[in-house]
DNA sequence: CGCTAACCGAGACGGTACGTCCAGTCTTGCT
DNA sequence: AGCAAGACTGGACGTACCGTCTCGGTTAGCG
């Protein structure tokens, strides 16, 4: 994957001792495992770096922090796990997604999740990352949804699909960071279900 | 206010010196300025001191961390700054509270909300301060509009008020934190336009 | 002693918490002990505060790195230890002086006297401290001895103080850095002899 | 020259690509540069590859550490250069070599010298190449001027000849380390004419 | 009106992680 | 083989900040 770790040379051809695909993993492995164990702020570098068996100086020559380290090693975990479920029924796809979305949050992954937001505004690797690996990925498993439901004619076609798209995550998030955490299932088709039909009285 | 700092002894009686309210007054000035102008992450509880003219020892008693400290200046700050409209009609009130919201999140304020959102998954003292001070008076006001607006018929009487305030709120944070951070009112007003009308073409 | 470490403050009166004198003096036997054991460059700053109970970081408060702290450690120990002999023959007082400073080059304390030597040309600290400390107290004993000798008539008169301090300890430092430095006290006194009556066969 | 520098295999046979001894000069050139530029401590490993053009590896194939490459480059810069004045009069000779040994201890290069004898104490390589290649060099051209002196009834034969030369060039050295840094050639005048007339007021 | 508890500013301290640096070793592919 | 390029381990370095701890000095309000 990459983007977050720093490039190699990438100059005249593949002189030198190339880069160990093994450390990588190992890295990655021990910030993920501990990621879960003891959270983001509380892992340390030489942590990662003894349970890997990668040295310190190696981690920093290919990240620029921590931080940098633990949104790969979360977001190369997420990768590729958003299936689109396409069952026929746009309404019942957006359904399943969005409980997929709600799961995720109120996991394990949430909560690092969570803490992984939290360091956004303070580190753009962790921002662009986030947003290149894990937002867009979301979105898109929705947009897909979307696409398919104005085309059957079950969603509103006058909408900008990332409105749409905002205001079904939105909620989700909300709860997950300001609201009750525990989010389950029902509450999330709920909520999607009054966002299909709107707030407003009127017919 | 508070419940974030610790509280006087208040048992034996009231001998000794009280404490200053001078010096509470200047931490909590000097820390909102520090917050605005190098953020949560790198101020510094010695900064804090330098600044306001008092030692960090005092700081230390009266307060956990500088992160109650952020959060008290932050939110006192923030107090009684969320007027209920009532213009008489509710769907334009609920439009007009949702534009403050816009506004706060997407100015220097907000940031500093950002950042303290971060830190809320490591800060019990943080999370209920924001919970108690914040997230609450910006529902509260939702609040008083959604039962305005159900008693005139204009909002659906059959909703969970607090399942509307997620819906109506949660997009906006979404925006926020993971995508355009630079909202404003007009896109406010298109999202709340939306969710009072539903996603779905049903009629 | 001081003038190694940094001076504090000093300022309006006694302000603050005052250094604690017993981490001073932790710090300087642990680097003593360490310096003869393991050697200036073997040893650590992090070995000096494990072994002493102080932290890093007050060690780097005080002395700017491990060479200042060793000069200290060592130098303080060296004070006043440097007798006048005063036996009533000047000459005799001059063998036993370069004995002494002989015992002193070729015994333990002598290879850490090597050590520093070798880090003064790098480190402006050690090298003034070696200077203040150690070299004008060696040398002021000889000059002491000197002035009587020329008083008694022993000495030639016609000869700057300091030439003929240099002649007598400058053969013996020759030895203990680039020849054998093993020194005993009867080749000692053999050099001394020799520049006392000079090399030339004229009479 | 060498010794310090690891010899090449020379046991099997010829096979294989010759060490290349454009490499050999280009690292003894570049660190003899950066040995004036930078010094002994500032020079790194890497820096001296990068400057000659050869990779690191090759500089510990066939030497030791940087003390070792410092040590063969600086010295094999000094090979040669201690001519014999040899004027007729051993006394005159004595002085010329002996201004000779000021010139340098007090020039760029004593610099480097005394760095090396900094390094001497921790280090067996540069100590035994400093001797061999260095301090014998010096010795040798008073050991044969000192001959030519007694010869002539010019000096005292009753003296070890090691003795008189330890006597000579000692205050040298311990000014150069200790004292005032910058010798100049008459100082160097003085001490030596005290050496041969003595210090003792004795007829 | 003086005593005394509690406050407060200054600043030293232990602890802990950080990110950097360099030595010395190892692994490629080219020559 | 020798060698340049360059990744890697290991370990010390010096810095930064947190939260705690003395000091000496100050300031109410009880007695």
């Amino acid at each position: 994957m990459a983007g977050t770790r720093r490039e190699p040379d990438a100059g005249v051809g593949k002189r030198g001792r190339p880069r160990s695909e093994q450390s990588h993993i190992a890295v990655l492995r021990a910030t993920s495992e501990l990621l879960h164990e003891v959270g983001l702020r509380a892992m340390t570098t030489e942590e990662i770096g003894a349970r890997s068996g990668v040295s310190k100086a190696t981690i920093y020559k290919w990240w620029p922090n921590k931080y940098a380290v633990a949104a790969e090693a979360f977001l190369s975990e997420m990768m590729a796990e958003w299936p689109d479920p396409d069952t026929g029924s746009a309404t019942t796809d957006l359904l399943l997604a969005l409980r997929g979305l709600t799961a995720f949050y109120s996991g394990a992954n949430g909560r690092v999740f969570a803490e992984l937001i939290g360091e956004a505004p303070f580190d753009l690797t962790v921002r662009t990352e986030l947003h290149k690996n894990l937002v867009l990925a979301h979105r898109d498993v929705i947009k897909r949804v979307w696409a398919r439901g104005v085309a059957t004619g079950e969603f509103r076609p006058d909408i900008d699909p990332d409105d749409a798209i905002d205001l079904l995550i939105g909620p989700l998030l909300y709860r997950r960071l300001l609201g009750h955490p525990h989010l389950d299932g029902a509450s999330a088709d709920t909520l999607v279900e009054i966002t299909m039909l709107g707030l407003s009285a009127a017919k």
